[in-house]
DNA sequence: CTGCCTCCACACCGGTCTGTGTAACTTTAG
DNA sequence: CTAAAGTTACACAGACCGGTGTGGAGGCAG
């Protein structure tokens, strides 16, 4: 098999990966079990990637990924974002975020891992300051980061609780926060 | 030993798993290290308790005790909640929330975890709603999710990107809410 | 001292884990 | 066709897992 060829089974072994780690757990989830489901030999699956921790790790750098731009008022892009949200939690399956999980369940001593979810978490965070700044808030610093905590809130209380409602709690607050910072959908 | 040395000992291993479990993670500590740590044998912790999963739940049900009450204005009360929040923060070891944790790593299919994290959510956002509506709100509900979820996404950010910080963001959007909702500390 | 009861150290069970070694099979290139 | 390369199934190593069984040490009552 050429070099070339190599990026799909990468695609397609991450694919497996991300499933089966997102929904059990990582430690629960064994290497045998990735590379039967992905439909391959454990043999070949290490020759993608050298060790679990590895794989591990790029199943985690996929959620690096920058959030799509819609063309709408900052404002109404911030609340668009809590309604994404509402709609990740309507879909069968979700079970909190993948980088917070990671970290919760790897603990203390895995500092790879912690260092890829706060690189995540400061892109999103970074994310909503742009929208802010474009909304033209000279220091959008502190309601960036509460726009932030609103949502991972609301991600580890759907977690939790199962219900898809706490979106638009989180919605309400992110627009009175707004509000309050002089900012109108 | 009699029954009325039970406790003690009980309460030993729990302290012992409570401190490996919060560090590490549940699935990454076996009952052998428990035992060790907590200073008697394998054998003997299964006296007391029947299974690892029972020690889990048990490890997890300390968790849901009342928060205290402190003399002051009930917005002061939730305001001061938050800086409860970062002191927590500042206390080396500090891992997230051990019930968020747990149900972000054991996943689907362990119900009875997710139910008892389940209920301590509920008791906080209850202590929230309570404090509302003794300053006077008609229908608290609304605010005491939003409070929760504020409380929520300062733990969990605060696992992820290590920044006490975070609950100073946490308390001053409360503050934001609070004041929108007519309530002053 | 004897009998009893509790606890411990230790070994063990079957199972699972990550990671590797190997030999047979299939595919591709010349 | 032949040779090389890639992939497979399979077994294995060494470690750990949750949970149990056992023999013996220690305290205590009579």
């Amino acid at each position: 098999m050429r070099v070339a060829d190599k990026a799909p089974m990468v695609e397609r072994i991450l694919n497996t990966a991300d499933r089966l780690f997102y929904q059990r757990g990582i430690r629960a989830v064994g290497v045998d079990l990735i590379a039967a489901e992905a439909g391959i030999s454990k043999r070949s699956l290490y020759d993608y990637f050298p060790s679990k921790e590895a794989l591990i790790e790029a199943y985690l750098e996929r959620y690096t990924l920058p959030l799509p731009q819609i063309g709408a008022s900052p404002a109404a892009q911030i609340l668009g974002a809590f309604d994404r949200l509402e709609r990740m939690f309507r879909q069968d399956g979700f079970r909190g975020c993948p980088l917070v999980n990671a970290v919760a369940e790897l603990g203390a001593g895995c500092e790879p891992v912690r260092s890829i979810a706060a690189r995540f978490k400061e892109e999103r965070r970074a994310w909503f300051r742009a929208r802010l700044t474009e909304a033209g808030l000279v220091d959008p610093d502190a309601l960036a980061l509460q726009l932030l905590l609103l949502s991972e809130g609301a991600i580890a209380s759907m977690l939790v609780s199962g219900d898809a409602e706490v979106a638009r709690g989180a919605r309400d607050a992110a627009a009175v926060l707004l509000r309050s910072a002089g900012l109108d959908a």
